[in-house]
DNA sequence: CTCCCAAATGGAAGTTACTATCAGTATTCT
DNA sequence: AGAATACTGATAGTAACTTCCATTTGGGAG
């Protein structure tokens, strides 16, 4: 009976905002000591939960860093681009759609996100794991869209390269503070589908 | 004064033996009970070491699997590569050249290698995270063939379209053991070679 | 409103990867 | 042969997880 319903019962909300507390206290701790001299049980006495609580809610420390909901929106963009669209096109208007409807503060977020991620070996290499298995996730998409089978080579190869490409634009972006990664993608998908001319 | 010389001292032998021990008796407890389930204690009673030796060995125990000597050979042969080749061109034949003259019995045991690797997350991630700064390293010299700068955005996104290509491959390769990873590189980058056509 | 069930929490105890230190032993050099 | 040096093993410690159990808390039924 309240004006502005809340979506969910009680113990939804408390979730939510535990889980929420526990990220954002990791994160200052990190940015403040460094994610290696930051102990899981420091993160826990700063959002006030027990250390079980913590891995109950992320399965391992790097999971804190790595976790977001982005796949799920892109793969629903993609899904959404007209037929006619050829797959690199497709994806290009993707991220279009998905990232630049992001806030100016989320955009910063994300940034720094990556500075740490890219900057820790272990969340760098968990977080190209998770690339490849986002890609993977695309590829049946783009088989559909190529009208090709999803085993095909062709289609494993241009996954392949969308991958490699993205994460190329990435570390550009990585490396130079002042450019803006959506930007940077763009290109490089555009240089991808004239076939990368050297 | 032996009649066949071993190049290094009594040390440098042994070192190299103990190594191959702690190597050898780690991957066969990987293969017979999981690598997650064989502890660093167990692999250095196998070895008949210290488990302090064998950190002392190897940094981690990620590493008893991941360590390899492909990468000095790759980079020279690549660099050998006549000047007038193009840069996959040159990838090409660097594969050829490096991966055809491997031993049948090597090309097998990289075959088991991969498989492990492709089957233990952390495993996988941190073999990525290798093959992005092997491309890296691969990345100056891929300038240099195009007569580009090394920042160049389009080294950046051929590099990193490379990456992307030879890991489609070597997940092909995993998919179907009756397959050659040779044989799907040289396809796969002959089709990035041709702009991926689909 | 109360009772009851299910879910969330906290705490304790254990495992394993990894680090640091240090004393003892083996190898190499002179 | 003796001194300098490298390698090894043992011990103790840290931190990321896991498992288990007792306690509390929220939600629904009567």
């Amino acid at each position: 009976m309240q004006s502005q319903a809340e979506p969910y019962g009680l113990r939804e909300r408390k979730k939510a905002r535990t889980r929420e507390a526990i990220q954002e206290h990791a994160l200052a701790l990190f940015a403040e000591r460094g994610y290696d001299a930051t102990t899981v049980d420091a993160i826990a006495a700063a959002a006030e939960v027990s250390p079980s609580t913590f891995f109950r809610y992320f399965p391992t420390k790097e999971d804190v860093v790595l976790h977001d909901r982005y796949d799920p929106l892109l793969l629903g963009a993609f899904d959404a681009q007209p037929p006619e669209l050829g797959v690199i096109a497709a994806l290009r208007a993707t991220m279009q759609e998905v990232l630049g409807s992001l806030p100016a503060e989320e955009v910063e977020r994300e940034r720094q996100r990556a500075t740490l991620i890219l900057s820790v070996p272990e969340l760098r290499a968990r977080s190209l794991d998770q690339l490849a298995s986002t890609m993977a996730a695309f590829a049946s998409e783009i088989a559909q869209r190529a009208g090709r089978d999803a085993e095909d080579p062709a289609v494993r190869n241009m996954t392949g390269a969308l991958i490699g490409v993205s994460l190329a634009a990435l570390l550009g972006a990585a490396a130079d503070p002042a450019s803006s990664y959506l930007e940077l993608l763009d290109a490089s998908l555009a240089h991808l589908e004239a076939g990368l001319p050297l």
